[in-house]
DNA sequence: CCATTGACCAGCT
DNA sequence: AAGCTGGCCAATG
């Protein structure tokens, strides 16, 4: 991948305040990339365990998390509750999103 | 080079 | 509300 895109990604998911969450698609547009919303996907899948960014705030467009029944998934869930952040039905209610869908 | 594969999306039914 | 369809486009084999 373009490395202008990876970083205008990190940036702008290490962005997402805690209590919020945004969408793979919004993350892409925001960063200068419409139509790359699978390459978000791509570059999380990628992401070290380790890693600082606060992947489990991006969601799909349907406001579903990602990875539904994997243990990425259940991570994603636990921490999104560790904040606060209600999921329901592996859902997130539209009020936690930072960008209108 | 062609086909398949995705942590996806918008529109339609 | 939930499922289908076609579009998207770099990576992979």
């Amino acid at each position: 991948m373009n490395p202008e895109f990876r970083e205008a990604v990190y940036q702008i998911i290490a962005a997402i305040p805690p209590g919020k969450v945004s969408s793979y698609g919004a993350v892409a547009r925001q960063a200068g990339f419409p139509h790359h919303a699978r390459f978000v996907g791509r570059l999380m899948s990628q992401l070290p365990e380790d890693t600082r960014l606060p992947w489990h705030r991006v969601l799909r467009s349907d406001r579903h998390i990602a990875l539904v029944g994997t243990p990425a998934g259940q991570i994603q869930i636990q921490r999104l509750r560790d904040e606060n952040i209600p999921v329901i039905n592996d859902r997130v209610p539209k009020p936690y999103f930072l960008v209108p869908q």
